[in-house]
DNA sequence: TTTAGCACTCACGTAACGAGAGTGCTAAAA
DNA sequence: TTTTAGCACTCTCGTTACGTGAGTGCTAAA
């Protein structure tokens, strides 16, 4: 569809456009890169782009913008071989180095680090809690009629919760409680306990323990979980970016809301190998109509297990971008395999 | 110094900005009040009020605004009566009633209420964690080679860390050392335990005990906190304000430095019963000069336990944020007593 | 097929201008 | 002595007009 000449001048006006954030003439493209054409050739050339969609113009008069198109075919023929800064890899390590035990601290120094470089908004986000593992529950008596549950995941993180309990419980009683649940259910992710759970519910109607009734009652209200961690940082930075003066709020918004990002990370994350890349529209939320994203998973235990990656303004250093997320991912993998 | 005619003019002055955000004249203020006084008198009113340093003038021909010192005044003869809307209070109470066990998403909850009704920015955070009170600790093994360790503290919230052991422990020592460190430490808050380690150090070089010593470096290792949480909702709404149109991106600086707003949180709530407001240039950091802050702290068992509060721009409705502020620490507090 | 030339378009900065809001001051009125 | 009316003055803001510069599309020549 495209000749090789037409690709490159498409490039070239892509990356002029990320690196000056002013739409680019045909005068200007002959200037920087050495095509050997006269202005005139470059104008023929790009009105060929405009008509297939890859190249805009914000009015008549003015050098041309990529559509999202178009920044989706240099993204797509964008040589993944960059080289990560050294300062880069270096405050990722000095900053992870002494986390390596503490999945959410080092999520978010994750996050921040990436954010710091990339000058854009870093994520990173464990992946959602009821596909974890239980490992084993511990109950306690607290403060009288409390009982505070710890959940000991697989994947690290210990979730926590205090409940009431109708009466004091005997340490007796409450040990076996909790060799009760830990018997059924660990080995279990938190969604297949939950499954579990509805089945035990008739079931224990009909042996009548108050034991396990007691039991069942505690494990379901232990699991009820928050939404789940998600870490945003670089925000200030982020909305600074020239490219949003207006339409700051809206954007704002849209990130603020934890419980969606967490959804985005999850669906664009999800089954895909190395970092993938949503431009602009392509992303299905219209708030983010004018940010790409960049989303890699993580891994434990040759699992996935989370998400990380960048948001910026379409006009974004993609390259550079990709290479960094990339190179988050493979750290905290690292770090999460000791 | 001032007289009843020319306070009841400041007030009618600093109302008028807060509602309108037009520096505000003195016909503006003849048709809106009734003092029976022509535009003007207003004006010799509003020049003695300027030369006081409680008005100021954007520019030569424009109304007056109200300067920081301007604010105090309103602020400190404000009557603290005002009523609090019912879709407050009603928001608030089934906002919360589900989380009466959770510290953490109690005041979350408190925080995001406060900024949705007020349109400010919404804050809470607990006590710096080194001044809680420790009342348990337990350890398990969990996953080979490391310790889970849970604090349970006497204000709800359990902390918990994963911690590396150096060589696996059998559950009888594990026992040991956890009924030692609870004998030796619970009872006492987290900064006394820390001065604590610092002699049991030495001490403990003289008894020579490997489990001890096991022990105290497993006590050490848990105690090193994150930093302390805080909730910060509202933001997007916040930056919306036509208050910062430019300048954003430093106060958005400011508060997205959690660490900074825990600090000055603890610092404004400190020792003062009610809320406490600090208004623009009141506040110590450069980047707050335009925001003010409205804080109060909450209790449990009588002592003082965190605080919440908003931050908003000067030209703030401070009777109804003042009220709001004060009902929400009401309401944690009632809250934590169950 | 490429290029030079040229007329045309559009955003942007500047200047000029009038309207409107508000002030400070002075002198008269209460 | 205090309040008020009157008035000249100041400053912002929106509008209009205009020139400049960057960039385009088209045509015709190379």
């Amino acid at each position: 569809m495209l000749n090789e000449r037409t690709e490159k001048v498409l490039f070239a006006i892509v990356e002029s456009f990320i690196n000056t954030n002013e739409p680019v003439g045909s005068r200007f493209i002959t200037k920087t890169y050495s095509f050997n054409l006269s202005p005139a050739t470059i104008r023929n050339i790009m009105a060929d782009l405009e008509e297939f969609g890859f190249l805009a113009q914000p009015h008549t008069s003015a050098g041309r913008i990529p559509t999202d198109r178009g920044y989706r075919f240099y993204v797509d023929f964008l040589s993944r071989s960059s080289e990560v800064e050294d300062a880069f890899i270096e405050s990722f390590i000095t900053r992870l180095e002494a986390k390596r035990e503490d999945l959410n601290g080092l999520l978010e120094g994750a996050a921040r680090t990436l954010s710091e470089h990339s000058r854009y908004l870093g994520l990173a986000a464990p992946m959602k809690s009821g596909r974890t593992t239980l490992n084993r529950i511990e109950l306690f008596n607290y403060r009288g009629n409390y009982i505070a549950v710890v959940l000991l995941t697989d994947e690290g993180p210990i979730k926590h919760k205090i409940i009431r309990a109708g009466q004091k419980l005997t340490p007796g009683t409450l040990r076996r409680i909790s060799d009760y649940l830990n018997q059924e259910f660990s080995g279990y992710t938190v969604d297949e306990i939950r499954l579990k759970l509805v089945k035990e519910m008739s079931r224990e109607k009909a042996l009548c323990d108050i034991l396990i009734t007691k039991a069942v009652e505690i494990c379901r209200e232990a699991l009820s979980f928050p939404p789940g961690e998600i870490y945003v940082c670089g925000f200030s930075d982020f909305i600074g970016l020239p490219d949003f003066s207006s339409r700051i709020r809206e954007i704002a918004g849209a990130i603020e809301d934890k419980h969606f990002m967490l959804k985005l990370l999850e669906q664009v994350g999800a089954g895909i190998e190395g970092p993938s890349v949503l431009i602009g529209s392509e992303n299905p939320v219209k708030e983010m109509k004018d940010l790409s994203l960049i989303v890699s998973t993580y891994k434990q235990d040759g699992k996935v297990a989370g998400s990380i990656g960048v948001i910026g303004p379409t006009r974004m250093d993609y390259s550079r971008a990709i290479v960094m997320v990339q190179t988050a991912a493979r750290f905290i993998t690292e770090a999460l395999s000791q």
